[in-house]
DNA sequence: TAACTTTTGGTAAAAATGACATTAAGTATC
DNA sequence: GATACTTAATGTCATTTTTACCAAAAGTTA
């Protein structure tokens, strides 16, 4: 295979790339507009919760929305989308990822908006996004209650959640949505809440103790109509350790 | 919760999605250039290798980068990805899936540029990339001679093989890089050269066989200096009605 | 025909899973 | 303070799945 031009694109047609940069046009494909979409989900009493807010401009006026906005031109996207989830709840370093871009032709009645989910999980008796300057407006609804959303952000919405089952089952991810101390069964509430599934108490205990995440305090729950249970809280520095051994974290 | 106001960013803060849509500052938000970099596995003679270009123009001329280009701006841009595939190796239709999104404000030189991984498999032996009009300056490169890439593309490539390994465990996506019909040894040297680890052969070949995916066909193996194989293929339909009852694969 | 190589089918021990029973420890009621 | 009640926490056991390994079978080469 020897080489012999190095053309990036078929003979004929102009290449962005293999003009000198400063030749490049502008005005023809740096047109586009770039925006952030974040699924904010929460947890509360059993029930899995997504942050909506409700639009009152143009476009979609009076339908809801997931949180978003335009990125800056000197803002990296990554960036942006802590900027959007810290308005929102008034909290940084939150944990966030990626889901997809979504990047129809057509998808944003503005001109051409290429946007980037992201996910992100959230404590909701930890964060009241009412605290925070995004406040009014911002709603904390059920899953299953979600109506259909302005843009294309009902499959945003799908896609992260499908995202979300998948990574619960492989990353602790879900600890980020309950209080720093919980008991086993809050933690398996929240799985078959995620997952919709259930599980047998007896060996959802076993699995998760038996891979020596969890630190057992000296605490118990409190005010509960019955014998209250052991507190735990993650380790996450002993997560990091058996992770660079290569352990893989499994349901 | 009582709805309050619908601003969409912090109070003081212009938003762009709270004003009419007619009135956004295209000047300001719409000069983002965005792009698609293609991660072509392919898999010839137990290695994993994939599909580089080398660079003949500023910037990060002669060094050597995945195949990619900008999105035109009324082009979708998983559509973008399969023209980039097809020029590259002249077929249409390819499996093509998104990695991620890369937003950092400085990786491209040429101005603000985003741009959306995709990875791909492709079976060397049936799409050779020469036959093709970007024939010249595309090369297969094995996976561990990779040089230093152009751009952010090691990131990219980086990514990419995470995410095929993921996903090579959980989606039967690896027959992709085989011939139509293979023998399962060929199978299991394909996912030992992916994930590199090595199993034992008759487990792999009854864990396989134990999922009914695959067709027993009344052909062998050719010209090999010993007893020759029985030869499968993939049994795609099967599959599709497994997953429609809930299977998934394993492994 | 014999030696060789790889495929293919099988077996048995070990480990993981899943269903379920039992005991323990607290709260609520009288 | 005794008893009932509720959920936590532990334990057992049959079943399934995984893993390691062996041996026969089926072709090729000499």
């Amino acid at each position: 295979m020897a080489e012999k031009t190095i053309s990036a694109v078929p003979k004929g047609q102009k290449s962005q790339f293999a003009v000198p940069y400063y030749e490049i046009s502008y005005d023809k494909f740096f047109q586009f507009g770039v925006s952030v979409d974040c699924v904010v989900f929460g947890y509360h009493e059993n029930r899995l919760k997504i942050l909506l807010i409700k639009r009152g401009a143009a476009p979609f006026m009076g339908m809801w929305a997931l949180p978003g906005d335009l990125v800056y031109p000197n803002e990296n996207i990554d960036v942006a989308a802590q900027r959007i989830l810290r308005d929102l709840t008034g909290i940084d370093n939150l944990f966030m990822e990626q889901t997809k871009v979504y990047g129809q032709v057509d998808r944003h009645p503005a001109g051409r908006v290429i946007t980037t989910g992201y996910y992100s999980l959230i404590d909701i008796a930890k964060h009241d996004p009412h605290a925070s300057a995004w406040a009014d407006g911002v709603y904390w609804m059920d899953l299953d209650e979600v109506p259909k959303l302005a843009f294309d952000h009902s499959d945003i919405l799908k896609d992260a959640l499908q995202i979300l089952q998948q990574r619960v089952r492989h990353q602790p991810v879900g600890f980020e949505l309950l209080p720093e101390k919980f008991a086993l069964a809050d933690l398996q509430a929240l799985y078959e809440a995620i997952l919709n599934e259930s599980y047998d108490k007896a060996n959802f205990r076993k699995r998760i103790l038996s891979m020596n995440l969890l630190i057992s305090l000296k605490e118990n729950q409190k005010d509960v109509p019955h014998r209250p249970a052991r507190l735990y809280k993650f380790d996450k520095q002993r997560y990091d350790e058996l992770i660079a051994k290569g352990f893989s974290f499994e349901l």
